[in-house]
RNA sequence: GCGCCAGUAGCUCAAUCGGAUAGAGCAACAGCCUUCUAAGCUGUAGGUUAGUGGUUCGAGUCCACUCUGGCGUACCA
């Protein structure tokens, strides 16, 4: 419908050369009355033009060459809008298109051709994996799914440090539980893992070495077996939600290939870097940011902004289209001076898209709870899809536009699951499989031969709202906002239950029947395509 | 103190570059199943969009200030 009308006033702007240097856009009205696609255009020109914008509504509705049977009506409203209506047989045949394209409809092939690395979760291996991460995993990875479905090649990854202080705590805290194991008496730090998960992986470093390990450095085989054993659990929480990496990047390659080392010297020779009381001081101030930070402390070791310096210079060097990172608002301040070392060192950091998630808030008996890995005090997620399932758990994650606060009612997740919304769209999508089963019993098909019978509002509007799904996936990808696809799958799922409610299929005629029937197909190809895209199950009985 | 993100119905959230009468779900109340799934549909009620000023044809949206909450502001990551 709007590529229609795109050509249409392409072909006007021939006639009226205002028409070439201004952006027309069209869209849909909040209000029905108002059409089914509006344009602004005529208001916009006012200043250029010095010209009341009705005047210049009616000159543009004047030069368009309007097919009447296509646009039945066409009006100028409110301070300027024009208002175009579209007929009821253009509409219906809408629905040929979708069944054709069956599970590709909603794709596109805009940035076919292009790559692009979607980086998230990136948590350390110190502990399962929380609700708190939850979040960063299933808005990570929808991203990436639409990335796919406009065209681009994605890779997924995860970039983890198994060398730092934390780790080097995580090994100390599994070596005293298994000491503890082993009838020494222990005093257990408070600031260690408290986790049972330790004395999970404890009690496995028993089984495979039994006592010989006692006098070993915490760092040996304690920290490794507890490294394996939390990865090999992030994995599979991260698959029991659809999410599989491709790649698991490792900080610590950074140091043995040599790129810090090659970063620091980059930057000496650019002047961009002094000592100072030992340390190595970046000039960020000289690149526009607030004040110079330290990348190398005087113990000799790095901080943190250095090797994610050479991590996303990496990542330019692997030549993405597009770079995208996630993460939690806790490491929103740090990435301005990474972009800055980059983009110092000559890279393009426009390809970088930085996205920030907001903290997830968990409630429990109306209270805060508040979480920490290192205290043990969190949800995790595999408790959470214990609790509620997979489907549950990833649409709550996804509904919700990432940089408001996520408040979880644990409670409410638990007890009241059924109020998901996430059940909503699924019933509607088993609705339809159920109508199928039914109708082929009856000796009804779906056929294409009579949509122009589908003139009912409720029909109409299922339409209108199925043709506008590819716009929408489209929009969902280019602005990063996963949360528009599940906005826009309830607002198609109550528009088919009013259907489904107003328009029957056993009882009419045989060419409505089956016409319907398309229709109800075309619904369930775009309920399918979303969910899908949302990794959310599409059950064919509720 | 400074920076970033937010504040919309009792609760959780929408509102597509600044567009027309701010919309859904839950909760509350009143209805609809002898016919394709009632996990549904219909109706009622619920708002000074935190506040004050400004920008303009037009502001929930942009600007300034104030209030409230979250996260930062390390030679932690």
């Amino acid at each position: 419908m709007k590529n229609y009308l795109t050509n249409l006033f392409a072909a006007s702007a021939e006639k009226l050369i205002y028409l070439k240097d201004v952006d027309i856009s069209f869209s849909v009205p909040k209000s029905e009355s108002h059409g089914d696609l509006s344009t602004n255009v005529a208001m916009l020109l006012t200043k250029q033009l010095k010209k009341n914008p009705r005047q210049i509504a009616e000159e543009i509705i004047k030069s368009l060459e309007l097919d009447t049977n296509v646009i039945t009506n066409v009006e100028i409203a409110g301070p300027g809008f024009i208002n175009f209506h579209f007929s009821s047989e253009y509409v219906s045949q809408i629905i040929d298109n979708i069944l054709t394209e069956n599970e590709k409809f909603g794709k596109s092939d805009k940035y076919k051709g292009k790559t692009a690395n979607v980086e998230f979760v990136s948590a350390n291996p110190t502990g399962p994996l929380t609700i708190g991460h939850g979040r960063n995993a299933v808005l990570g990875d929808a991203l990436a799914t639409l990335l796919e479905y406009v065209g681009y090649d994605v890779e997924r990854e995860y970039y983890f440090n198994n060398a730092g202080r934390q780790m080097r705590v995580l090994g100390d805290s599994v070596k005293l539980r298994y000491l503890e194991m082993l009838g020494e008496t222990i005093e257990f730090p408070d600031d260690y893992y408290q986790g049972e998960y330790i004395k999970d992986i404890a009690s496995s470093v028993i089984e495979e070495y039994g006592e010989k390990v006692k006098s070993e450095d915490a760092e040996g085989v304690f920290k490794q077996a507890a490294e394996q054993a939390i990865f090999t659990d992030i994995k599979n929480t991260l698959s029991r939600l659809g999410i599989i990496m491709k790649n698991f990047f490792n900080e610590h390659t950074l140091y043995t290939d040599k790129k810090i080392d090659g970063v620091l010297a980059a930057f000496k020779e650019k002047g961009l870097s002094y000592e100072n009381e030992d340390a190595v001081w970046l000039k960020l101030t000289d690149m526009g940011n607030e004040q110079d930070k330290v990348i190398v402390k005087s113990t000799g070791e790095p901080t943190y902004r250095l090797p994610d310096i050479a991590y996303h210079i990496n990542k330019f060097e692997r030549n993405y289209d597009l770079i995208v990172d996630l993460f939690g608002s806790d490491h929103a301040a740090t990435y301005p001076d990474v972009m800055a070392g980059c983009r110092a060192l000559g890279y393009d950091t426009d390809k970088v898209k930085v996205m920030i998630h907001q903290f997830v808030t968990i409630m429990e008996n109306g209270e805060i709870v508040k979480m920490s890995t290192r205290k043990a005090n969190f949800v995790t997620i595999d408790e959470l899809i214990d609790e509620v399932g997979a489907d549950v758990v990833r649409y709550f994650f996804v509904m919700r536009n990432m940089n408001t606060h996520l408040n979880f009612e644990l409670d409410l997740a638990k007890k009241q699951s059924d109020e998901n919304p996430v059940f909503y769209l699924q019933y509607a999508h088993a609705r339809i499989a159920s109508i199928l089963r039914m109708t082929e019993q009856e000796n009804l098909k779906s056929s294409t031969e009579f949509l122009n019978l589908l003139i009912h509002p409720s029909e109409q509007r299922l339409i209108k709202k199925l043709h506008q799904f590819a716009e929408e996936i489209l929009y969902a990808a280019e602005n990063f906002e996963p949360n528009k696809v599940a906005n826009y799958l309830e607002e198609l799922a109550a528009i088919f239950h009013k259907f489904y409610t107003d328009c029957r299929i056993l009882g009419s005629d045989k060419t409505l029947a089956e016409a319907r029937i398309a229709l109800a197909k075309a619904a369930q190809i775009v309920l399918r395509n979303g969910l899908t895209l949302l990794k959310v199950s599409t059950p064919e009985r509720m």
